[in-house]
DNA sequence: CGTGCTTGGATAGTCCCGCTGACCAAGGAG
DNA sequence: CTCCTTGGTCAGCGGGACTATCCAAGCACG
């Protein structure tokens, strides 16, 4: 198919495709002649997949490139590969003041792996962006005087632990290993809005049973 | 305190101070004389709150200034002064395509709403941002070819029940209702953030006992 | 009393990001 | 041969979050 194909089936402007294969983000298609270009349904299901992530997932241009960069990478083994690219999903900004808060947030977080017995995020600590976005989190709460204490913390964590679970489950469903990496990070940057939303409908639902509409 | 001071205190800029003033994100100090403004404790607690939102929350500073409008607007009710709130928090772009997948993931939610059983839920379908959100992200995920059952869905619409009710469980220990409405607009701006942190964690843990560091 | 430093407030400018419109040369269709 | 379409290039735009500069009014101190 060509390019005017490509940006009907996916609903993408031609002029938007032009600049994802100027950044990087698409390969470009079969040179047919220096006024054609051929493209197939690899194309398509990559625009989708760029879609996805700076639609849904709210991802930089930049940031996409990055982490397809390391999917498509398979110079890499397994675990590296996928944690390449988990890594370079966007987090929370890093702190701009390093206060008594923040620190009191990290041992906070320190206690809640080893309560949770989570020995291999232990040793991540001081490199997983995941870990560094929880302390922030945190600090930012503590810094409201949000006094819940640490066993709700625990909660939620079980809670996503067990997330986390079904998303492996299906992650090994997949045949190959490009697709389970690729799943892997689609089922971070995909799970993750469909959880939010799931999460602002339970408040809904729950909110509504306890007080009705009043 | 004075400009300077409530900068030093909070470690945001007085430029940006003066900026967040000047949108109405916070309410200006009283007025000593022509040259001296006097702010207060409640000052900074809002300043940490904007700061939260938008450092820990990535929320557009138009979003955060409706959202503290409705925190703030008393005439309200509970229950619609809280739903204000939290419907004005941001979530995924409208869909740029009205396809089949669209109208299949819409079948999908209903579906996944009617086996929940979440009969309130249902009546807000055609009005709750979060109800078009899990559309959205479902419809990105079936035209990717992701296969997996809505048993999954569902599964992932329990957990997020409960870790709703354990935010509202702490929501209720509040004394007064401002703080309940603030708390409860927080419990979604920065819980969201912390769960998104944990999630992530979770599957490194999960992966690397799984699969080790190979 | 004056002089120079500080403070709060206003304005314009900067930088980044995600596109988008205008243009151009090379085909291919009639 | 002419004209329309196609893919590629490049400059520009619009929004968002700050930020640098300026200015007039105080206050502090010699």
């Amino acid at each position: 198919m060509r390019l005017a194909e490509l940006s009907k089936r996916s609903g993408v402007s031609t002029a938007t495709i032009k600049y994802y294969l100027r950044e990087g983000l698409l390969r470009p298609g079969r040179q047919v002649n220096a006024t054609t270009a051929e493209y197939d349904e690899e194309h398509l299901r990559r625009l989708r997949l760029v879609r996805a992530m700076t639609q849904v997932g709210r991802m930089p241009v930049a940031t996409v490139r990055e982490v397809l960069g390391h999917v498509d990478d398979d110079s890499l083994g397994r675990t590296v590969r996928l944690g390449a690219a988990l890594w370079a999903l966007p987090h929370v900004a890093e702190p701009d003041t390093d206060d008594e808060h923040l620190q009191a947030a990290q041992r906070e977080a320190d206690e809640l792996l080893r309560t949770l017995g989570w020995r291999n995020a232990e040793l991540l600590t001081s490199i997983s962006p995941a870990y560094r976005s929880l302390v922030v989190a945190v600090a930012a709460m503590r810094r409201l005087d949000y006094d819940w204490d640490a066993e709700l913390l625990v909660s939620y964590a079980r809670l996503m632990h067990r997330a986390a679970v079904l998303d492996l489950d299906f992650v090994e469903t997949r045949e190959t290993e490009a697709e389970r990496v690729e799943t892997a990070v689609l089922g971070t940057i995909l799970v993750e809005p469909m959880l939010q939303a799931l999460h602002r409908l339970a408040q809904e639902e729950e909110s509504a049973r306890r007080y009705g509409f009043e």
